[in-house]
DNA sequence: ATCAGTACTGGGAGCGCTCCCAATACCACC
DNA sequence: GGTGGTATTGGGAGCGCTCCCAGTACTGAT
């Protein structure tokens, strides 16, 4: 991997150097290690042993000046989701994206950004020469990057559909698991449906909500603006959101994040009220820890690591084929029936 | 920043293009670009009207192969720790480091890395000729990934320190905080205190336990293997380890991370124990969700992001400066007293 | 033996930048 | 006007790689 070229200098080695060693051309060497059909078979496997004996790494930096394929793309997560980063959704996200990146030979640079550095960061992201594509999630709805990506013209993928602009995407279908877990609501019997709304300028809060409205007008059940609250998709969120809607004693309530839920639990702990029995409460996400919860959650799953790595397999398959069509991936969601929703209550407690 | 070259086809603008428009050479808008001193303050100011206008951006390639200067730096999360990656920890820790390198003019590349790329990945990540240094974070003291970092003789610093190798680190004082936080519960009249360990093979998680050792040690207290379980960081782990402290009574328990305390209390909740009456706890890291448990959490605060934000300072120092010299840093942790640990029972109600 | 055709190989050009050295401009002073 | 010094500028070389084109070696048919 690397050799003494002065005493105490380190220097990494080259293609020519690889060359030199297996008695071949730089060319010969590139060809092999780019897996170039037009190479002898003694040849490549001469080469390739000591590709493999000295562990050659080629640079990326120079094959990224010639070629463009550098094999690194861009996460970007915006600004005003930062303060809740915390939230388990992204880290999984992460991982989803970060595990099929390492499978399919790629790198992941890593941007949370922040809005004082935002504008900088959409140049450096899109003209350093770097990024072959980028994966950006949670973008609010107005954000300009999104504008920004699509006049660059580098590949990219939402993860959130964008209610505008005709972009790839990976998005759950948010209005219709939202209006069915608000109808699984419905089906027990409850007529008294709030709702804790996610981040209303995301799209995926803002269908979420939708879904609800949606529910309510097939089951014929009135809308009241006094039974949503707003929760912004964070756990203080949810825990204010609960106190509010707990005066407008709801029967019900479909709360768009797990995050959302833990907080309203809590709110809902401090009143002494009891889940289901007073108040039925069905989420979204199912985090790990929501089937742990007291009582288990009733929620909506996502298959968020599974997401990360579509995502990010949707993207690469972009960047090779070098597709302008817009991809629009819509994954799976499951209600996972657990006991906040009073679906297990002894008997025909409800209705 | 960008020009159309042909209809139809968008090409990225080069230096050439810079000071093909600002009438100088190539050379001098180098110079205006990386503050050369040697440019008369006419000629700075002319290219640098024409920079700010097409938001030139250099060709990161170019300049990486060329001068070794690329500003990305790796961040490394190994194996054994991505199934616990929903602890808040690491978030919080990448938060903090990505603020730095946003405001320091430097990328962060992610590794989340899993066992069967592990071997590629070192190798990419230290010879493909882009990553100048690398933070790597909770690493298993046995991780041999340690030794090829220090062999490729690239900077690199660790979250949490090296028991053997003589290697640049940022960690808190586990030892001691946690000898503090047990002080605590015996000043408190505690006497049969238990813990609940992290992942011993965790550097962090063998000094808090040996906190825990040096604080029954100072206060007299006799050792017993039946007051320790294991509990992995995970708050499975947390609640399984509980679940089989419960058995021995323990007066107090020491858990080594919060995440682990909800678990915990999960147990604690279904065995119908009061806390702190029944039995008393602290745990460590103050995530933002500790202080509203119920009851909230007397726990070690450590600053996650403020230490992401030293680490990737740090490490910019060290490969802007090219020392050689290792980093201890230390960072300071505080005990924060609230409820769990039965410090404001009502009376002296202890002992 | 000659030739075309195929399989494989070698090396020049050049990506966009920095580094270095040489060239030029400018200035003060004799 | 000439001289030497300093401030500023321009352009060649070359980083390590890929791409392309021009070889070279070998094959089988004439």
């Amino acid at each position: 991997m690397l050799i003494y070229w002065k005493p105490g200098k380190l220097m990494p080695l080259t293609l020519e150097d690889v060359a030199r060693l297996s008695g071949v051309s730089r060319s010969t060497v590139s060809r092999v290690i780019n897996h170039d059909p037009n190479v002898s078979e003694t040849t490549r496997q001469k080469v390739q042993e000591v590709l493999d004996q000295i562990g050659f790494q080629p640079n990326l930096a120079a094959k990224g000046l010639v070629s463009g394929k550098t094999n690194i793309i861009g996460v970007v997560i915006p600004t005003n989701v930062i303060k809740i980063f915390s939230d388990p959704y992204f880290p999984l996200l992460l991982q989803g994206i970060s595990a099929s990146c390492n499978a399919l030979g790629y790198f992941v640079m890593l941007w949370l950004s922040e809005p004082e550095y935002e504008r900088h960061m959409i140049t450096q992201i899109l003209h350093n020469g770097l990024i072959e594509g980028v994966i950006i999630a949670s973008v609010p709805i107005r954000d300009l990057i999104v504008n920004s990506l699509v006049d660059s013209h580098i590949p990219f993928l939402m993860v959130g559909r964008h209610p505008l602009l005709d972009v790839s995407y990976l998005d759950v279908d948010n209005v219709q698991a939202a209006r069915n877990a608000v109808m699984h609501l419905v089906h027990l019997g409850y007529r008294r449906i709030a709702t804790i709304t996610g981040d209303l300028d995301q799209i995926s809060g803002a269908d979420r909500f939708q879904g609800y409205l949606n529910a309510l007008r097939e089951a014929k059940l009135p809308f009241s603006q006094l039974l949503v609250a707003e929760g912004e998709y964070s756990e203080e969120g949810g825990y204010k959101a609960m106190q509010r809607l707990i005066k407008q004693k709801p029967e019900a309530v479909f709360i768009a994040s797990d995050m959302m839920v833990f907080g309203a639990l809590r709110a809902l702990r401090e009143a002494d009220l009891r889940i289901p029995e007073d108040i039925a409460l069905v989420g979204f996400d199912d985090l790990s820890s929501s089937a742990i919860t007291n009582p288990p959650l009733t929620t909506v799953r996502q298959p968020i690591v599974k997401m990360g790595n579509l995502a990010a397999e949707a993207l690469i398959e972009m960047i090779e084929t070098g597709s302008t069509e817009k991809k629009r991936i819509i994954v799976d969601t499951e209600l996972v029936v657990r006991q906040s929703c009073g679906a297990y209550l002894s008997g025909a407690a409800l209705n």
